[in-house]
RNA sequence: GCGGGUGUGGCGGAAUGGUAGACGCCGGGGACUUAAAAUCCCCUGAGCUUUGCUCGUGUGGGUUCGAGUCCCACCACCCGCACCA
């Protein structure tokens, strides 16, 4: 290799790439005597094309992946494909193709696309959830769920979104809204397919204990979800002679009921039989649901003149509708006690009922008034009867210890998790292996007629499902009896085909799901990396079903992702132009945004090229189509090469925040991917001499890269790169700094794997630098001789001065005073006190 | 409203309680060149009465010999959840 040739990604990448797959360099197996490592990204939904954020999120697993199998890891990289859902069909019904091919096409194109940023994947294990080979093993996995009881259905009432004419979880409903579609979410009562999460809902609480590197946001948003909350379920006996079950986490303030509320649904609410309830019920339905109408809304209620009775006092107390109690949380109805509740003050001040103190901060101030808003705090318990002087939990376990004794009620922990409906009326999904029969019920579909495949000649010219539509794929006799029976048309979310994927990367038998023997070698995930926005839905599915199975037997595992990382998204400014008005025609100014590649700098100012229209730089924003501020991976690969956009990705920003993309930045990259070029040309593989101090460097910076890597502090590597670099390039020729050089590849070999192997193989070395054992770090060579010692007085630096390693406190307290500096600074003041830190700093105190 | 996070140069960001601003980008100056590109070198927080000094990590307090870092109060922005009894 000579110093005249430039580095040339165009042809190197591509060969290097070759040379990997030829080698199988990245095939992963089970049988390797060596330490397991999973590493595992989430896997793309083939939408199209590649986008930026995939390769931040895929460079940074490779870095990891490529730095294990240097450090003597067996690594299971593996790629596939979250290739069920609705895009698909809308494409099918947008452009007239078929959801299959639009997906396989799209998969062949993105695969393309990976294969040009090196990364080190195992191709031999590609999934795509769509294929029979992939979905039939899912249907024999949901029949083992259901024959172990965790499956059932219901009629229930589900979110119904119009405008893609499915059911939407509710966790798909966002502020009203279908997640994807946008639309108001309807309300319809349709017979469901549900997983009985809720079976698991402690087991998945106290499961996040154990995720201790799982970033807190998400365990806490995860333990939010579940929502977990001890009180008492209780009934009071009513006036028209029924019993209300209520459920309260505050039985301790139950003396300061004043009211019972149900909501509109409520059964008691339903049975009221005056024009003014339905009324009133009917304006509690319209109320929206959107954040800002909820924070706004007011407390609404209507006295059904029913009184139900106090379990310990005998009072009657009124019973009301009211907007803000839920049906479906707990039982529907709810005791208040508007001392001590929010929602329950603002309730009884509109509506004039009592406010009683149940909870002061000590027994003195138990007729303390209220200053306009109710007390949740601590306190202690006063105007309750036997309860008088107890802590509120101690009055809790009281009251919840004697309502037990009555027999009126029982303690009671309720969850906000919900079971996950599973049912989608689609086409494009996994089919539900059931079979409805008019003798016989719902029957499982033999597993010896799995894979149930989706029909190829469907049209969805139709909204709707076009499996019910279909002439002959529903039609089927039934396994038990034998007789005329109708396939369930039902598909399931595809985020069931994402619960379990990790498992079929580990192993992928072809007459089952896994082999749990093979599950067990490479399970759990040691690190798991995907965007935050799949917090909750994604992890909690595939934490359930990791559980589910573990609980049927099939793994030992219970936790599938050991550790979790959710990396930052990558932003760009935008570009606007603003159409001038037309002779003051125009009152609001109209504008459009236009994309990178659009604009031109002049002068420092930016014009847009077709028009010449001046440019307003907006906010650095998530890449969107709408603000026209994406870059395409393919076209800055084409300009700079894999390397270079590679290191971008793990440059300047901490992997966990957002990454401005910026074409500066990117040119940076490419500038420092010729640099090292440069400096690799000019290894010497003769040179003589040693250089002590660029050694020291040299396996400082080794162990450095390392800890920043297996902290995925990638861009603190980075910056480390760069400064021996730097160091390398201004040494004087010598055995070192040859070392140091060979020791440079290595090191940025993970992160510009291409570069790092025309320079491995350019220096003569023997294989790949992807087979290259991690270098090793002579600890000896970590520590310094030398050290630079800061001279304080009174706190502020006055110096500095150079001290031998782990010199006398006594020696550096005089080498300070002797600075010139820190004398005319002291003054002649008394010194009253020196501190002296030794290989750090000395502090003179006046 | 509840919960969580983040505030450091023109920008992205470094900094086990011990020299704030590593490293990168932008910008300025210079070298090389007929010229440009590429490359290399130097400068680059602010201010001042410039051998040096003062100020400076959102604001105000506190602890400490010493605070970006610890404690208290506040402000701003971002994210999640949301009438969950």
């Amino acid at each position: 290799m000579s110093s005249d040739t430039r580095f040339d990604p165009a042809s190197a990448d591509a060969r290097w790439q070759n040379a990997w797959e030829k080698a199988q360099t990245f095939r992963a197996d089970s049988d390797s005597p060596k330490p397991k490592s999973y590493v595992l990204e989430m896997f793309p939904y083939p939408s199209g094309r590649i986008h930026i954020g995939h390769v931040r999120n895929y460079t940074m697993g490779d870095v990891l992946a490529r730095y294990k199998k240097a450090t003597g890891h067996e690594v299971l990289h593996p790629m596939g494909w979250d290739a069920f859902g609705m895009p698909a069909e809308n494409a099918a019904m947008e452009k007239g193709v078929h959801p299959g091919g639009w997906t396989r096409d799209n998969i062949e194109h993105m695969k393309a696309q990976l294969k040009r940023l090196g990364f080190a994947l195992d191709w031999n294990r590609e999934l795509a959830t769509c294929e029979p080979d992939y979905y039939g093993h899912e249907q024999a996995l949901f029949i083992d769920l259901y024959e172990a009881g965790l499956v059932y259905r219901k009629e229930s009432e589900v979110n119904w979104d119009p405008v893609d004419m499915t059911v939407l979880a509710n966790e798909q409903v966002i502020d009203g809204k279908g997640w994807r579609s946008g639309a108001e979410v309807e309300k319809r009562k349709l017979n469901q397919w549900f997983l009985k999460i809720t079976d698991f809902a402690e087991e998945l609480l106290e499961g996040l204990g154990s995720l201790e590197n799982w970033p807190d946001k998400v365990r806490l948003m995860q333990e939010n979800w579940i929502g977990k909350s001890k009180g008492l379920e209780f009934s009071f006996d009513l006036s028209n002679g029924e019993k209300l079950p209520v459920y309260t986490t505050r039985p301790d303030t139950i003396f300061g009921a004043s009211f019972v509320a149900v909501a509109a649904d409520h059964p008691v609410a339903q049975a009221i039989d005056s024009e003014e309830a339905r009324e009133f019920i009917a304006l509690c339905k319209r109320g929206g649901t959107t954040a800002a109408e909820l924070e706004t809304a007011e407390k609404l209620g209507f006295d059904t003149g029913i009184t139900a009775k106090h379990p310990f006092t005998g009072a009657d107390l009124p019973v009301y509708i009211a907007n803000f109690v839920l049906m479906d949380y707990g039982t529907g109805a709810i005791m208040a006690v508007p001392g001590h509740d929010q929602r329950d003050f603002e309730f009884a001040t509109k509506y004039g009922l009592p406010i009683p103190r149940v909870v002061a901060p000590s027994v003195e101030e138990a007729g303390k008034s209220f200053d306009g808003e109710a007390e949740a705090g601590e306190g202690v318990i006063v105007n309750s009867d036997f309860l008088d002087g107890m802590s509120v939990e101690d009055a809790k376990r009281e009251v919840i210890r004697r309502t037990e004794e009555h027999g009126r009620g029982t303690g009671k922990t309720v969850w906000r998790l919900r079971d996950w409906g599973v049912s989608r009326q689609r086409y494009w999904g996994t089919p539900i292996p059931f079979i409805h029969c008019d003798a016989c019920g719902v029957v499982p579909a033999p597993k010896d007629s799995l894979p149930i495949t989706l029909p190829e000649d469907v049209d969805f010219q139709t909204p709707g499902n076009p499996l019910v539509r279909h002439e002959t794929w529903k039609h089927v006799d039934c396994p038990k009896c034998g007789g005329r029976a109708e396939r369930e048309t039902d598909t399931l979310d595809t985020f069931v085909d994402s619960s379990w994927y990790f498992l079929r990367f580990a192993s992928q038998p072809a007459d089952r799901p896994f082999d749990a023997e093979e599950v067990a070698k490479w399970l759990p995930v040691e690190q798991y990396i995907g965007g935050i926005e799949h917090a909750i839905l994604h992890l909690l599915y595939a934490r359930f079903w990791t559980r589910a199975l573990a609980h049927m037997g099939q793994i030992e595992v219970k936790e599938p992702f050991a550790s979790l990382f959710t990396q930052g998204m990558v932003t760009h400014e935008t570009y606007r132009v603003f159409i001038p008005d037309d002779e003051g025609q125009t009152i609001a100014p109209r504008s459009y945004y236009v994309s990178p590649e659009e604009v031109e700098r002049r002068d420092g100012k930016v014009f847009e090229k077709s028009s010449g229209l001046p440019v307003e730089i907006g906010r650095v924003i998530k890449m969107s189509k709408s603000k026209k501020n994406v870059v395409d991976p393919d076209t800055i690969i084409d300009s700079y090469g894999a390397d270079a956009v590679r290191w971008f990705m793990l440059s300047d920003s901490p992997p966990e925040r957002d990454l401005p993309w910026s074409e500066a930045g990117i040119e940076g990259c490419s500038r420092f991917v010729h640099r090292l070029w440069r400096l690799f040309a000019a290894h010497d593989a003769g040179a003589q001499g040693e250089d002590k101090a660029l050694d020291r460097k040299t396996h400082q910076t080794v162990a450095a890269v390392a800890d920043d890597i297996e902290a995925l502090g990638f861009n603190k590597a980075v910056a480390r790169i760069y400064e021996l670099t730097g160091t390398v390039e201004k040494a004087a020729p010598s055995a070192s700094r040859s070392a140091a050089i060979r020791t440079l590849v290595q090191l940025v070999a993970p992160m510009m794997p291409h570069l790092a192997e025309e320079a491995w193989a350019g220096m003569g070395m023997d294989g790949l630098v992807a087979d290259a054992p991690w270098p090793e770090v002579d600890p000896a060579l970590l520590i310094e001789d030398e050290v630079t010692i800061a001279i304080q007085h009174k706190g502020k630096l006055r110096d500095t001065l150079t001290a031998p390693k782990g010199a006398a406190k006594e020696d550096l307290e005089a080498m300070a005073l002797a600075s010139e500096k820190v004398q005319r600074s002291i003054d002649g003041a008394e010194i009253r006190k020196v501190i002296v830190v030794p290989d750090r700093l000395v502090n003179i105190v006046t």
